[in-house]
RNA sequence: GGGCGGUUAGCUCAGUUGGUAGAGCACCGGCUUUACACGCCGGCUGUCACAGGUUCGAGUCCUGUACCGCCCACCA
């Protein structure tokens, strides 16, 4: 059978000190000038394997994570390389988004107004000064592009350090000409199909960041508060008291019902009453609704516009008033009271609620509810004082301070009526490991409103959209311009609308452009769209679409994964990729999630210089599919130690033996070539190596293979390279020491194959001494042309005899290991005692046996098995 | 409150159809052995969290409990 990979050159070139020293620029430099990576898109669907890469985010810095879970996706692509697929290996930047904006509003002291012109001309100063300056949306964005360019170079030193094996030339930026493309025209289809919608509506607002926020972009954090039980008097019945429990008084003002359970004794009596609010005089409905826990306070909640998302389910469901306090900027607006006052605000004694609330207004939520606590204390209607608790809040995960829920015209992606056929794409995708599924299915069934996608922001993809303003001057949200596909990406900022001129821009008859832009998810949602070339190549987008792999982290599962698979179902109507590896995260010694400030200390670069890149990978791929892993520099050195070992055995298994024929240590092993039951039994074991690998590698179980191979090799350097050491050199024969040679050769190139996928820098130097091409590109080890090296006999009782060889020589071992005598110390002596059938497999083994344990007299005896070994003295005039 | 993982040697972890408990690191002892002292050989180390159950036999399957971690939740 022939072996395609295996053609060893003429002139095999080992080095005397082989090293890893200089590896990684040597071979990276090598792969780039070759084009070993480069995707040839020649090859049809099947013949492809494509990756869905992770953008990592590139206003930050890469840490010991990143590192770990993309060499995951690394050998991956690597091994399906070796299969013979065309691996479409993209790498993307995230560069789109908050972090971006933050960065680059302190790196050269700007700040984004939407409302300014372009300015062609603008620089940023040398130095950010005290003052932000203003500048237009498209220079804030140019100066985006600008800084994560270079952040981008500092990336991709680091990935090629590493090793990644992705195509360079398949690069993508969210922020990219293409990407805004793909994401506006997605979401022009959308809005034509009906899945994307605009709504005025309370949504989860950020005061600080002044932007909405979608759920899946939420987090809880235990956050100190205090209840503050609250006497509202009855509205008919003066003297009357209903008590409620609260948290957040402040909100006293934005109430606008009680609500209690309609299966609440205690309470019933009261439904369909009115009660006025402390301090404000509003009257209110007591309302019943099932939400409302009996056990919860006092059993009675006040509904405020909008306290927490309860509150905007029983203001929907009651169809209650809306009576909004909070700004966009989190502070209490100013307010008339009194009739005739602001809409909503109607109160039956004016001047007292205008008096309590001119103290709130201008304040934040935090500074409002110390405020109105001493209020309501004054007034007496604070019962006892606040009891104080740990509650969990709501915060914006980037955020930081708890959210508000505001009402703001927003764009969404119908999502809730598509749950059903999520799932179900669901369970068609398969995940690595197959437990995350309930990750997905958990979120997806408890998603509790459809995809808030724009955001009040500036450095995102804007919404190509943009409306006719009336002749009184308002704007007409429900007829939007959009602008033909051909177009995109444009910015309605700066673009006009078909029909419009410029001047037109804002005033009555005119157009008004969105200025809101996308959810960074929104466009990363698309990214197998953006690097397939969906619009602009469908050629390309068939030869790759469906992807293979989505490899990412099991926390972005509710967000990258979840909305990716959304958009291909309403885009395609079929998953986005067949597989999905979800990687775990690197965990500090002591088992917590690794922090910035270690991740600092630890940076990926030093990792690599100091334990090699082959090290590095060496322990990153020890760490099974969505398992968290320790950080452990120590599983780096003995990656670094393995690399070592491999380079020095193959320097042994290509040395030119002593023979008169002129065997060389690269001849080409042909079928039948592996004669002596020891190099037989070792080539079955091997190739058995090579079907688990096999096996694991499709099951995306990276980890497994990395040990199935490690623990053959150091068997094959401590056993079988120990035990047949004298025989290839020529000791006993030329025939012996060809059997020898051919499974050593057949071996290495067989590990070096394996092992390539984890430790491609030190696989590829070893390759380079004595094979043509890269590793990379050479064929995955194949178990039926190993077996077709020991001829058609099969390995029958093979395996037995090397077993008893390795039995023999370790009890030898230990005997001077005991006697605390150096190895080369004779054995005068050795009685094997076994049963007969295990005797039987002597003669096969007897030749490397004693020139392996240095044995003088050999003695069998049938019985239990045993070995006695007697030692001699070293002779005089040994070597040493 | 719901869900998902985990609990095996001092540490980090394997243990895939149930069949006498494993690796590496660490530790101890020994050895310059014509690939490797960035090496080699040998040794020490366990109520497999706990309690039941199924089975001839359970780290492995079932039930329950405890603890750790993560995800989710309408936390007034």
């Amino acid at each position: 059978m022939p072996d395609p990979s295996f053609s060893p050159r003429r002139d095999v070139a080992v080095p005397d000190k082989p090293a890893l020293e200089g590896l990684e620029q040597k071979w990276a430099a090598a792969w780039e000038a070759d084009g070993v990576y480069r995707f040839d898109r020649t090859r049809d669907r099947a013949g492809v394997y494509s990756i869905d890469t992770p953008p990592p985010t590139v206003s930050g810095s890469l840490h010991v994570g990143h590192v770990f879970s993309y060499t995951h996706t690394d050998t991956v692509a690597r091994y399906q390389r070796m299969r013979g697929r065309e691996v479409f290996y993209p790498m993307g930047w995230d560069d789109n988004g908050l972090p971006t904006e933050r960065r680059v509003q302190n790196y050269y002291g700007v700040r984004c107004d939407p409302s300014l012109p372009y300015d062609a001309t603008f620089t940023p100063p040398d130095k950010p000064g005290k003052q932000p300056i203003a500048v237009s949306r498209p220079n804030f964005i140019e100066l985006c592009a600008r800084l994560t360019l270079e952040d981008e170079k500092v990336f991709e030193d680091l990935w090629r350090r590493l090793g990644l094996s992705v195509d360079w030339h398949l690069t993508y930026a969210t922020i990219g000409t293409a990407a805004q493309k793909v994401s506006q025209a997605a979401f022009l289809r959308m809005l034509a199909r009906g899945d994307a919608y605009q709504n005025e509506a309370p949504t989860l607002w950020d005061v600080d960041f002044r932007t909405a926020v979608a759920q899946a972009e939420l987090e809880d954090r235990e956050r100190p508060g205090a209840y503050h039980r609250i006497r509202f008097e009855s509205a008919t019945a003066a003297g009357a008291f209903i008590e409620i429990d609260t948290t957040r008084p402040e909100l006293i003002p934005a109430c606008v019902a009680l609500v209690a359970h309609p299966d609440d004794e205690r309470y019933r009596h009261l439904i369909g009453t009115e009660v006025l609010t402390p301090l404000f005089g509003v009257r209110v409905p007591v309302k019943a609704h099932t939400l409302a826990d009996p056990e919860k306070g006092t059993g009675v909640a006040m509904i405020c516009t909008f306290g927490d998302l309860t509150d905007v389910t029983w203001w929907r469901e009651l169809q209650l008033d809306a009576r909004a306090i909070i700004l966009p900027n989190g502070t209490f607006r100013a307010i008339t009271w009194g009739p005739g006052g602001t809409e909503g605000f109607d109160t039956a004694s004016a001047g007292r609620a205008q008096a309590a609330y001119d103290q709130l207004a201008g304040l934040s939520s935090e500074k409002a509810r110390a405020r109105i606590v001493d209020l309501l204390r004054e007034s007496g209607d604070l019962l006892g004082e606040p009891r104080p608790v740990m509650h969990a809040v709501k915060f914006f995960e980037k955020g930081d301070r708890p959210l508000e829920i505001l009402t703001s015209r927003q764009w969404f992606v119908r999502t809730m009526d598509k749950r059903d056929a999520l799932v179900a794409l669901g369970h068609q995708l398969q995940w690595h490991p197959p437990y995350m599924r309930a990750r997905y299915e958990n979120w997806v069934n408890g998603l509790n409103g459809d995809w808030c996608i724009s955001r009040q922001r500036f450095f995102g993809v804007a919404f190509p959209v943009w409306y006719p303003i009336h002749q009184d001057g308002s704007i007409d949200y429900a007829h939007p311009l959009v602008p033909d596909e051909s177009r995109l990406p444009v910015d309605p900022s700066t673009d006009v609308p078909d029909g419009y001129r410029p001047e037109q821009r804002g005033v009555p008859g005119g157009f008004a452009g969105d200025p809101d832009v996308m959810d960074t998810w929104a466009t990363s949602s698309l990214s197998p769209q953006i690097t397939g070339g969906w619009l602009d190549d469908p050629d390309l987008f068939a030869r790759v679409f469906p992807m293979d792999v989505r490899p990412q982290a099991h926390d972005i599962i509710r967000t990258w994964l979840f909305s990716t698979v959304l958009r291909s179902h309403l885009e395609h109507g079929t998953l986005p990729w067949a597989n999905a590896a979800i990687s775990g995260w690197v965990l500090d010694p002591d088992r917590k999630k690794m922090s910035k400030s270690k991740g600092n200390v630890v940076t990926p670069m030093g990792l690599l210089e100091e334990h090699g890149s082959d090290g590095v990978r060496y322990w990153a791929a020890s760490g099974r599919p969505g398992v968290d892993t320790a950080f452990d520099a120590g599983q780096m050195k003995v990656g670094r130690r393995l690399a070592i070992k491999l380079l020095n055995a193959a320097k042994f298994a290509l040395a030119r033996p002593r023979t008169e024929g002129g065997v060389t240590g690269a001849v080409a092993v042909t079928a039948g070539a592996v004669t002596a039951p020891i190099d037989r039994a070792l080539i079955e074991r091997l190739a058995e190596v090579v079907e688990g690998a096999t096996r694991d590698f499709e099951a995306y179980d990276y980890a497994r293979v990395l040990e199935r191979t490690e623990s053959f090799f150091w068997f094959f350097c401590d056993n079988y390279l120990e035990l047949v050491k004298s025989r290839r050199y020529g000791d006993h024969g030329e025939g012996p020491a060809a059997s020898a040679n051919a499974a050593m050769l057949a071996s290495l190139s067989t590990l070096l194959r394996l092992f390539a996928p984890f430790l491609p820098f030190v696989t590829e130097e070893v390759w380079s001494w004595w094979q043509t091409g890269s590793i990379h590109r050479a064929a995955w080890p194949d178990a039926a042309h190993l077996r077709s090296l020991t001829g058609t006999a099969g390995t029958a009782g093979d395996a037995a005899a090397l077993d008893l060889a390795v039995q023999v020589l370790g009890e030898i071992r230990r005997k001077k290991s005991e006697e605390k005598k150096p190895l080369k110390t004779p054995a005068a002596r050795v009685l094997i005692v076994a049963p007969a059938a295990s005797l039987a497999h002597l003669p096969g083994i007897e030749i490397d046996l004693k020139a392996a344990g240095l044995i003088d007299r050999l003695d069998t005896v049938e019985g239990d098995f045993r070995v006695d070994v007697e030692l001699g003295e070293i002779a005089q005039g040994t070597p040493s």
